[in-house]
RNA sequence: GCCUCCAUAGCUCAAUCGGUAGAGCAGUUGACUCUUAAUCAAUUGGUUGUAGGUUCGAGUCCUACUGGGGGUACCA
């Protein structure tokens, strides 16, 4: 068992619990008492020296030299040096739960410590505390990762996040200046008037845009559900009941693909304002943009990419064909018929085929004007064909009030003035709906409780929605979207070293589907061609428990499993349904024996014969008394 | 989904043409009263992601799988 190192360190660090224990130490007391934090001490030394302080937090180095000893403790705020004498420090105490000089040896670096003690600067400069009493806060017992060249491994940064930011200060700020971006777009917004509410995350239409959905099932209603790919219509109906101002800071589900851009749980600021249209909301969020940069990030030029994006110009703001004509030459306005604006799309290099002028417009600008908009843009006026949800202009009903933010080539926000005639979505929806799209997600049911809603009347509205993640990843310069996401989305995966330590029964694998059959069915599932293996070999590996059912019935009962291993690329194959009763407790050896007489003997010939070309292996079984 | 690269000790990395798996840090034991990547001495630690194959011999070559990275596609 200790022929790991990991495992040998995680036992010393176990044993030196007890030695604290048997000392009368609580290796885990319920607080500290904490007065200072470390970077404050270091900024307001000349009026803190010589008093008296406790710091806290996690030791990040230990250096002992014999009756003298220096360490550093990290906290939220940053480091602050230990100096530990041996003549002025405590003895061990259970009283003070402090821990002596001769005892310091049960402390290790990684552990959560408190120090108590003057403010002063050692001889060689450095801001420390002159550590009178030393008390453990928490033992840790694992070892941090190599203090000196950190967490490289891509992995398990994103694993385990929190090691990144322990050993990674840079990290650290990056996450803490996201929540402070959070936190200064809430301001902004409640101090125009804006009122923030919760909606619903559990939804039972989506709506509010096209996406692929996650879907999940409300026990207690008996009825699927989806989770949120936006949550605009629920803000339209707050506007509705009479809140002139709303948003919400929400979660977003989108059952699409992962990239550098894209994580399938991200989030939105999307507010709705009464009574304006579009061109209210691109003062808003350019302002929004302006407000942060300055107030949390001291600044309006940040490096995306190659690029250098400034927020302080004013944005520049362009009509889309206005675009597409200065970049390709093209003025789609002057085409009324999709086969042309097709062939122009050809000429271009586009080789998708546009349903609608509008949308072959779309590609257009897709294709050769979006990769030019580095500077914060506002572009606007969207064919209507691609915004069922937008009001058309009303000098040309061929376009939409509705504007994207573009910065350094990514789209960073859509806005629009809220289409709210409810007649006019009806119809909408009616014209484009295929219900045999539904459930790909490319289109979706009409959420028929909202259009009502907009039958009672909603006033002229307009929203935004800029995402989170992209502005996190603007202002902290990150061009990775798993870098502002402090917990991204990962296949679970539970390593050999874990299964070992927790006793886990199979270590390394993934977890997937689960499939349970009985010894008959699989027989006859096997026969039918309803279940074949996916790979070469086959592994049987027989699980037993044996139950003590003494005290109702005065008996024992052994039930089994077989888990199979072959059937699945990403799951398992549990064949159960074995049991057998003894009168007295059977024991392991002779009740497995019993077990793969009956059972396994009983199986291998049906997959040997169904299966001809798969390698059946059995493992040895595992369990026992419960 | 497709293409491609990567996986060696707890962490960071070596290992020549296919020929005995090594080092630093961390750990353990000891020395040391101004260190700060402390230093010095000794020492523990490996089924090279998993399962097969080729070979006298595989960390290295081949196949499949698992996990991850990058690219690309779909996608606000």
């Amino acid at each position: 068992m200790a022929s790991n190192p990991l495992i040998e360190i995680r036992n010393f660090r176990l044993e030196k619990i007890e030695k604290l224990r048997a000392l009368g130490i609580n290796p885990f007391p319920s607080k500290s008492h904490r007065t200072h934090y470390a970077q404050p001490i270091k900024d307001d030394f000349d009026n803190l020296i010589e008093q008296p302080a406790v710091v806290a937090g996690r030791l990040v180095s230990w250096r002992k030299q014999g009756g003298l000893s220096f360490g550093t403790i990290q906290d939220q705020t940053g480091r602050i040096q230990l100096f530990v004498q041996k003549k002025s420090l405590e003895a061990t105490n259970p009283e003070k739960s402090c821990v002596g000089y001769p005892d310091l040896s049960l402390m290790d670096v990684g552990d959560l410590v408190e120090a108590e003690g003057a403010i002063f600067r050692t001889q060689r400069g450095e801001i420390s505390i002159r550590v009178e009493r030393l008390r453990i806060l928490s033992k840790s017992m694992r070892p941090l990762p190599d203090q000196w060249f950190g967490l490289k491994d891509r992995e398990q940064i994103l694993r385990k996040r929190y090691l990144d930011i322990i050993l990674n200060k840079e990290s650290q700020d990056r996450y803490e200046k996201i929540t402070l971006m959070v936190a200064a777009i809430r301001k902004f917004l409640n101090e125009r008037g804006f009122l923030e509410f919760n909606t619903p995350v559990i939804q039972p239409q989506y709506g509010g845009g096209t996406a692929k959905p996650f879907k999940t099932h409300v026990n207690d209603l008996g009825c699927d559900m989806y989770l949120a790919i936006s949550h605009e219509l629920y803000l339209k109906r707050l506007i509705t009941a009479g809140y002139d101002k709303v948003y919400t800071i929400g979660r977003y589900f989108r059952n699409e693909g992962i990239d550098k851009s894209h994580h399938p749980e991200f989030s939105m600021v999307e507010t709705m304002t009464a009574y304006e249209n579009y061109e209210y909301n691109m003062e808003l969020v350019e302002s929004m943009f302006r407000h942060v940069a300055k107030t949390v990030f001291g600044r309006t030029v940040f490096k995306v990419g190659e690029h250098e994006v400034d927020f302080e110009p004013k944005w520049k703001r362009a009509f889309m064909a206005d675009l597409v004509q200065e970049q390709t030459g093209m003025d789609f306005r002057n085409i009324s018929d999709v086969e042309e604006a097709n062939s122009k799309l050809k000429e271009l290099g586009v080789h998708e085929v546009a349903p609608s002028v509008g949308e072959a417009m779309v590609l257009a600008f897709e294709e050769k004007v979006e990769p030019t908009l580095i500077q914060p843009t506002l572009v606007y006026g969207h064919p209507v064909e691609i915004s069922p949800l937008a009001k058309p202009m009303e000098s040309d009903p061929r376009f939409v009030e509705r504007f994207e933010i573009f910065i350094a080539g990514m789209e960073c926000g859509d806005n629009w003035s809220e289409q709210n005639d409810p007649k006019h979505l009806l119809d909408t929806w009616r014209k484009n709906y295929k219900p045999e799209e539904k459930e790909s997600g490319d289109f979706h049911a009409l959420d028929f409780d909202f259009i009502e809603a907009l039958e009672y009347g909603m006033p002229p509205t307009t929203g935004i929605g800029p995402g989170l993640e992209r502005m996190a990843m603007i202002f902290t310069e990150q061009e990775n979207i798993d870098d502002v996401i402090f917990f991204p989305m990962m296949r679970p995966s539970v390593s050999k070293l874990n299964a070992d330590l927790y006793g886990i029964e199979k270590g390394a694998t993934s977890f997937g589907e689960e499939l349970v059959v009985t010894f008959d069915e699989l027989a006859s599932l096997s026969e039918s061609g309803g279940l074949a293996p996916e790979t070469a070999t086959v592994t049987l590996q027989p699980h037993l428990h044996i139950w003590d059912l003494s005290a109702k019935e005065g008996s024992w009962k052994v039930s089994g499993h077989v888990v199979v291993e072959g059937f699945f690329m990403n799951g398992t194959l549990r064949i159960a349904g074995y049991t057998q009763v003894y009168d007295k407790k059977p024991d392991t050896a002779s009740a497995n024996k019993s077990f793969i007489e009956q059972a396994i003997q009983q199986l291998e010939p049906v997959m040997k014969k169904t299966f001809p070309n798969a390698r059946i292996k059995l493992e040895e079984p595992t369990g026992g008394c419960v």
